[in-house]
DNA sequence: CGCGACGTTGATTTGCCTCAACGATTGTGG
DNA sequence: CCACAATCGTTGAGGCAAATCAACGTCGCG
């Protein structure tokens, strides 16, 4: 699936609106451990994953704490510095090879204005994300670490074989060890 | 604050616009414990609350599990029955008498076409409701249930007098025992 | 080949839960 | 207006899930 696809998916577009809405973006492409965006500096664009895998984190007593992960089409940015002009508290590093496009706060608003339909859009995606964020803290609050390790791994195996095992760990707030502990006793 | 001035902090509206989004409104008043909105019923309402307080929670093996709670010039669904017409899996109780504005799936879309700033509107509104939401991941990874707990109490302490204490705990997903440790630990 | 990154395994510790018993407060019916 | 129950909060004993710490195995890469 392609940009075009990605947008279809909420809101009507013309080829013609869609040739409008690329004109907005910039493209980059990214080798694996590379930061999009590091700690203390401003985020300045939503970025559109067309190809990759990135990791969203900070640091938490001199660990890396993993907040999300996003793969091909997916939306991201740290939201808190784009829209409050704050410095950011996170990473967003690719954990492989990774292409994407770039959307500006400044582009954001001119499309904003030369295609209205991008506001619903991004409303849209807004209210999806809601909603995938809710479903994390049900999960968060009402799974063991066990049962939330196999239920990401029945649900997101594709995750699974594409960051490393201390990174999952990370990202579902357990330690590597425990993990470990976790598949020997599966097998 | 009211619901013209809510507005106002996101996008700019006119008297006259103002007056045609709160023709698409209606108003509804709850007593204390009264539910918005119940298990296995289809949300079909985007509730602004003028005045009260609600609490978001469904059942976790025959316990309450708070998730949110909401009070004055909040906005609150349940996103994923709304929109993917889904059944809900979460209440919407009163903890207090309540008067709310009511604005339905169907007046939202009329809406948008009569207004299209409150796309905009809702966009950021979402926004900023996901910046609060990475802001509670943040604080659900990296502290201990009593650093929570000061932390809370700390920055939100006109909740802490409004609703009872093993709310409280629900919503930071400890026992009330545990409250009541840290509690008489801190004086 | 040798080193560093990643994963495994076991012993010990700890943060928070569970269960049970007991105050304090509120509200409701006799 | 009092008695009683129900609800809410407190306190302590014991238990468990997951962390911590340390040692070791393994694999890929310079």
């Amino acid at each position: 699936m392609d940009l075009k696809n990605y947008i279809k998916r909420y809101v009507e577009i013309s080829d013609d609106e869609y040739e409008l809405f690329t004109s907005f973006l910039t493209q980059k492409s990214f080798k694996a451990k590379e930061k999009i965006l590091d700690i203390g500096n401003r985020c300045h664009h939503r970025f559109y994953i067309k190809k990759g895998c990135v990791r969203f984190f900070s640091y938490n007593k001199g660990n890396e704490q993993i907040y999300h992960f996003a793969i091909d089409n997916w939306w991201i940015t740290d939201y808190n510095s784009l829209l409050n002009n704050r410095p950011s508290n996170i990473i967003i590093e690719t954990t492989e090879p990774t292409e994407v496009y770039m959307l500006s706060k400044q582009n954001f608003e001119l499309l904003c204005l030369a295609l209205p339909k991008t506001e619903r859009l991004f409303r849209i995606i807004m209210e999806r994300a809601y909603i995938a964020f809710q479903k994390r803290l049900e999960f968060l609050y009402n799974l063991t670490s066990e049962e939330q390790y196999k239920d990401f791994i029945q649900d997101n195996s594709e995750f699974v074989q594409r960051v490393p095992q201390y990174m999952l760990a990370s990202y579902l707030g357990v330690t590597p060890e425990f993990i470990s502990k976790i598949r020997s006793k599966i097998e």
